[in-house]
DNA sequence: GTCGGTGCAAATGCTTTGCATTGAT
DNA sequence: ATCAATGCAAAGCATTTGCACCGAC
């Protein structure tokens, strides 16, 4: 399979791709859509990814395997991917979209060093009690949430 | 003047005019910039705005209040404004930049009803401390950051 | 066999840029 | 006078779309 071997997810992605193409299956048959062989190896891409990544990269990297997809493909189906709750969209900056696994995994929020542009990932559980909280003050059931801190080292 | 008297916000807006003009110039000679006339019905525009707003509307709206800028001096003063700390940016969605002012005001968060698109800010003090915590526990100084809640009408 | 999917290239829409002219200092 | 700012139109880029052909069901 395809996995790079210096990655240390593998055993994670490995318990989690067969489940994934399944339900992805599901959801495209749910609306009536197909499972092709370009939705399997951009899935099967996606699932490789550790962290962000971007359309116009996943496409890049995926020529370099000589995995053979148009750009067209791969934005339709990151599309669906979202839908499907797979993966979930993050908006960084105006430039574009930066996209991430979220399936089965707990909501990230990001932590910027403006002064580097390094990201760093968080979880934050009393996060999601606040986020609660606010949603109740306004008659909503929260259905995820996008959260970036931009900070500077301390001085 | 050219506030819109249907608006609430026009004592506020009055007070603070003339502080953030100086402010702005203050920052333009600092940077070796000129203070010019279109800046200035920029930032006038700008200061009427309630919540969030969009380079192009902004344009439109001006260009009905027949205060003629050209698309790219919008796109070129809104930059310095953010830099001058009087506006921010604010990534809802892939398709364009949303700006609002921040100057002198609380940092203000958005929660977005996603069957309906409608966008409510919030503020809340608990969220700038959990900000804090987050930031000391990875030897950080938040300088800002931004909360977007997605969420559907509870059932 | 029926739709939906795909690739391609063209189109879109926000944002930026090059350049000649104008204007602030 | 100098050097940045402006307007315009063209360029850039990420993303979307129209269409003819292909392939999953």
């Amino acid at each position: 399979m395809s996995h790079d071997p210096t990655q240390t997810a593998d055993s994670e992605a490995d318990t989690i791709v067969a489940p994934l193409c399944a339900i992805f299956r599901r959801f495209l048959k749910r609306h009536g859509l197909k499972f092709t062989s370009e939705r399997a190896m951009i899935l099967d891409a996606v699932l490789e990814k550790e962290g962000l990544f971007e359309a116009e990269q996943l496409l890049y990297e995926m020529r370099q395997a000589d995995h053979r997809v148009s750009k067209a493909t791969i934005y339709r189906t990151l599309k669906h991917l979202v839908e499907a709750g797979i993966i979930r969209e993050v908006f960084l900056d105006s430039k574009q979209a930066h996209y991430q696994m979220t399936y089965g995994r707990k909501p990230m929020d990001y932590l910027v060093n403006t002064e580097t542009d390094e990201v760093k990932e968080f979880y934050s559980p009393e996060l999601i009690e606040l986020r609660q909280k606010i949603c109740d003050q306004h008659g909503l059931d929260p259905m995820g949430h996008r959260m970036v801190i931009y900070g500077i080292k301390k001085a």
